[in-house]
DNA sequence: AAATATAATGTTACCGATAACCTTAAATTA
DNA sequence: TAATTTAAGGTTATCGGTAACATTATATTT
C-alpha cells in the first residue's frame, strides 16, 4: 500500500507537505503542489481512511440499518436516505438485520467499531433497546425509522399506523364487511401494536366485536413456512370475509396461502394491507393499501440525522418526531358485500 | 471514547494485557482476565476497529456493490451474499451505485479507503473498467457479478443471457408470434449485449428478419420518464405482437406504458422478460420470465471471493467463471396467436 | 540596515491498537 | 541446589495519517 511517506520520499518533501496538498490546507508553493500531485498519480495513491479517522476522531461515514432488504418499503426508504446523505456530502453504507436482533447487534458493533458519525436505524423491535442504549452511551447520533422502541427517546420518523389501520377497517366496513381478521407482525414491534390498536378501535366504532381468534401475530419478514397462516385459517370459524395485513410481506403470504386453497381474492376473500409492493404494484394495481411514504422516511430521517451530527451535541435540542400520514389507495382487492340484515 | 489505556489504568495492568484479554492471545491469569473483563464491561469498552485494522493491515470487512437496490434481483442476490459472508465470519456492507458510474467510483474510493478485504461488484457497465483497474492495482480481491467488463479478467458469476434470450424468443415463436420487439439495457452492459445477440440469433433460426426499429436500447434502472418508451411504441409500424424486456424493471415500465394506451397484456400485446419480480410475483403469477437464480449469484460469488482472500494471492489460481443456467418460467403473459399463412 | 512579517516547509507527538521482544518470579528438571 | 523452563505480564516500535509548533529563507516595514 502506498502511503504519504512513499509520496514524500519520491517527491523529496516531508509527509506533512503531502498531507497539506491532499487536504488543501496550509501554504504550499505551486511547484511543490504540482510535483506532489504528479507523484501521487504515478503511485496511485489512495488515502487511508482508517489512519485519517483515527487521528481526526471522525469517519464521515453514515449507516443505514434496515430490517428486510427484500422489502420494497425499506429499499425505497434506502433510496431516500441515500439521496439526502449525498446532498450533505456524507458516505452511506447499508446493513440488513433481517428482523433479527442478533444480526442487528453485529451491525451495531460494526458501526461502533468503524466509528460511524451517525446511524439511521429501523430497529428490529422492542428488544433492540440495548443496542440503542449502546449507541447512545457511545454518543453515536441516531435517528429511528418506522418503529418506536419503548424506553428510548430519540429523533424519529414514524408512519401513522393507528390511523392507517382504522382507515383500512373503515374501508372494509363501508363495503359491507363485518367479519374482519388481522394478520400482524410481532407485538414486540411498535408499529404492529399500533396497527392492532387501530384495528380494535375501528371495530368498536363500527359496532363489531373483537374476536381474538381473528388475530394472528407473526413475523413481518418473509417465511418459507406458511403453516402458521394455514392453521390460523383453519382455526377461524366462520372464516372472515376480509383480512387486514400488517404489511406487504404478510399480504403476499396470505394470498399465496389462499391461492393454495383455491380461495380467490377478492371474490372469496377481501384483503388490504400496509405498504405498497414497490414499482411492481404498477403491473397490476390490485391491492388496496396504506401507501406509506417510504422515500420520505429515509430522506427526512437522514436530514434530521445530519442536523444532529452538525449540531455536535452542543445545544441538546429536544427530540424531533415526524409522523407521516397514512394515505389509502383504493384498488381492487376488496369486494363489496351485499348489505345484510 | 474508552480505549484500552483507560481499561488498563483502571484495572492496574498494561495496555498489552488488555489487548491480550480481548483477543484471547498470550498467557493471562484467570484473576487478571476477570478483572480486565469487569472493567471493560463497566466502561462499555468497544474496540476501535480502525486502530486495529491499521496495525493488522486488514479490516475483516467485505463489500457488496449493487446497481439498483430497489430491484428484487439484486436484493435477493444480496441475501445470498450476506448468508455466505456470515458463514465465513465476515462482515458485509452494502453500497448502491444506482447504475451510475460516478456513484460507483465514490464507493470504490470508500472501499479502498476503508481497506476492505474484498468486494463483490455488480458493475454499472463497461465504463466501470477504470474502477476495477483501481481495485486490481490496489490488490483488493473482487468478484464480478452478473456483468462482464471487457478488458478485465477476474472471478465472475454470470447468467446465461444469450441462451435466456433465445428461449424467450423461441417461446414466443412457438406461440405463433412473428413480430417480436426487444427493449433492452444499455449496450455498454455485457448482459444487455448478450441478450441482444441471443434475440438476433433466435430470430434468424426462426426465419424472422431483424428489424432495427424493433429494438430499443435504454437503461436497466427505473425511470420516471417513460417518453422514450412512448416514442418507441409510436415508431414501430406495424406494432409487434410481443415484446421481450431485458429485465424486470423494463417489463414493468412497458406494462405501465401499454396500460396508459389501453393496450392489455397479453390480450393485445405479449410480454416476457429477464428476472422475476421477487416475492411479489407470487401474488399473481403473470409474467413469463427467465428466472435467474439471484440468490446463487450472491452466494456463489461470495464463496469465490472468500476463497480468493484466504488464498492471499499466493498461488495465482486461474480465474473462475460460473455461468448460471437460464430457466424459463412460463406463465400467462404470452397470448397464443392463430397460425397464419 | 535592523526589525518584523510572511510564505513555505519540516519536526514531533499522538490517535488506539498489536507484534515482537524483554523482564521477573515461580515451577520444574537435572 | 543450580540450571532451566514456563507463566504472566510489561516496554517499545509501528500502522498512516494530522495538529501544533518550530524553522528557514525571503519580503516588507520602519
Amino acid at each position: 500500500m502506498v502511503t504519504i511517506y512513499d509520496i514524500a520520499a519520491k517527491a523529496g518533501v516531508s509527509a506533512m507537505t503531502v498531507s497539506r496538498v491532499i487536504n488543501n490546507t496550509g501554504k504550499i508553493s505551486d511547484t511543490t503542489r504540482a510535483k506532489v500531485r504528479r507523484v501521487m498519480e504515478e503511485l496511485n495513491y489512495v488515502p487511508n481512511h482508517m489512519a485519517r479517522s483515527l487521528v481526526l476522531q471522525q469517519s464521515n461515514l453514515l449507516f443505514l440499518l434496515i430490517t428486510d432488504i427484500t422489502n420494497p418499503f425499506y429499499t425505497t426508504l434506502a433510496r431516500g436516505a441515500e439521496d439526502a446523505a449525498k446532498k450533505h456530502g456524507y458516505r452511506l453504507l447499508f446493513g440488513n438485520s433481517d428482523e433479527n436482533v442478533e444480526k442487528e447487534k453485529d451491525y451495531v458493533d460494526t458501526i461502533l467499531a468503524t466509528r460511524a458519525d451517525g446511524v439511521l436505524v429501523a430497529p428490529a423491535g422492542d428488544p433492540s433497546l440495548p443496542h440503542l442504549e449502546t449507541l447512545r452511551k457511545h454518543q453515536v447520533p441516531f435517528v429511528l425509522l418506522d418503529r418506536e422502541v419503548p424506553g428510548m427517546d430519540s429523533d424519529i420518523v414514524l408512519g401513522d399506523s393507528k390511523e392507517g389501520a382504522r382507515k383500512l377497517v373503515d374501508h372494509l366496513t363501508s363495503q359491507g364487511h363485518r367479519r374482519i381478521a388481522l394478520i400482524n407482525g410481532s407485538p414486540y414491534i411498535s408499529s404492529a401494536r399500533l396497527r392492532l390498536e387501530g384495528y380494535k378501535e375501528a371495530l368498536k366504532l363500527n359496532d363489531l366485536a373483537y374476536d381474538e381468534s381473528y388475530v394472528l401475530e407473526t413475523a413481518f419478514e418473509p417465511r418459507s413456512d406458511l403453516s402458521e397462516i394455514e392453521s390460523w385459517l383453519d382455526r377461524m370459524d366462520p372464516l372472515p370475509t376480509a383480512i387486514v395485513a400488517g404489511n406487504n410481506v404478510l399480504a403476499v403470504e396470505v394470498i399465496r396461502t389462499l391461492h393454495g386453497r383455491g380461495i380467490r381474492v377478492p371474490e372469496q376473500m377481501s384483503l388490504v394491507c400496509f405498504d405498497d409492493l414497490g414499482p411492481y404494484s404498477e403491473i397490476d394495481p390490485f391491492l388496496t393499501v396504506i401507501a406509506q411514504q417510504a422515500y420520505q422516511f429515509g430522506y427526512l430521517g437522514m436530514q434530521m440525522l445530519v442536523e444532529r451530527i452538525q449540531e455536535r451535541g452542543e445545544s441538546g435540542l429536544p427530540w424531533k418526531k415526524i409522523v407521516l400520514p397514512a394515505d389509502m389507495i383504493v384498488r381492487r382487492s376488496v369486494a363489496a358485500l351485499p348489505l345484510r340484515k
